[in-house]
DNA sequence: GAAAATGTTATCAT
DNA sequence: TATGATAACATTTT
């Protein structure tokens, strides 16, 4: 699940803030009698990272590749990993992560605006921190939720072929505008994605990942494993540029 | 039916 | 102690 998924069921969730757990189940190791009787304060997300905010603790949830959820109904016959009853509701979660956090003062803990679905998200910010990495390839940028907290395999995918950008592409060589696009698509993708999602259409909006050809090119995809988080990406070497250091720039020179 | 994938973190080893 | 490798989680799609 990518960053613009979580903001959905924070929506989707809304109804039980206010309320009190009546009752904690699931085959979650955490302390469940702990938010038994707690009030469910806030929801927060901070890109993959979803947060349930009680009186004197937060639930942190991470759905990774195969997470799921029901709410006011659950899976025919799995066992959820973490279910909380309201009255008004049961919240049914699967295979995902749980985990206590101590205090309710997620400002504290997490950095806003480097999550590209939050309000708080800063370009400048991101564009500063790329700059402390010149070398990395983009392809692993993206998908470092660091820098772009929130975006996944999916919009890493989307995001290079609409802004034309090999995903082997090297920070440090990509013109200035061409960073700006970058960063800017990141976050605008991310929208698309959410919007796309929510009305069920997700998928066949999707140019690049998972496809064959570019419609652009008429031409086949290359499909590759780019980056030290060798992360399956498509692309088309036709249409989408690569940028890459020059020989005698980027690196210390060697004579 | 095997293999890979919308992903990260805890733990172990060096 | 810090860094890096490995295991763990566990379902759907190709």
């Amino acid at each position: 699940m990518e960053g613009p998924s979580l903001v959905i069921l924070k929506e989707e969730a809304a109804p039980f803030i206010g309320k009190k757990v009546l009752v904690a189940s699931g085959a979650s190791k955490l302390d469940k009698d702990r938010i038994i009787n707690q009030t469910l304060r806030d929801l927060k997300t901070w890109g993959k990272h979803f947060l349930m905010v009680f009186d004197d603790c937060t639930i942190r949830i991470h759905y990774l590749m195969f997470g799921n959820y029901y709410i006011n109904s659950r899976h025919p016959e799995k066992i959820p990993k973490l279910t909380l009853e309201f009255e008004n509701g049961e919240w049914n979660n699967y295979n995902c992560a749980a985990k206590i956090i101590e205090g309710t003062d997620m400002d504290a803990l997490y950095d806003w605006s480097s999550d590209v679905m939050n309000e708080a998200w800063s370009p400048a910010k991101a564009r500063k921190k790329l700059a402390a990495h010149p070398h990395m390839l983009v392809s692993d940028a993206l998908l470092d939720q660091q820098l772009f907290t929130g975006v996944g395999n999916i919009i890493k995918n989307e995001v290079f072929y609409r802004i034309k950008m090999h995903p082997e592409s090297v920070i440090g060589a990509l013109p200035p505008a061409k960073l700006t696009q970058l960063i800017k698509e990141a976050r605008n993708y991310s929208f698309d994605f959410y919007n796309w999602k929510k009305e069920g259409t997700l998928r066949k909006h999707w140019l690049a990942h998972t496809k064959k050809i570019c419609i652009r090119c008429n031409l086949p995809f290359t499909k590759k494993h780019t980056g030290l988080n060798p992360r399956r990406s498509f692309f088309c070497t036709n249409c989408q540029v690569l940028y890459t250091p020059k020989d005698n720039e980027g690196t210390a020179v060697n004579k």
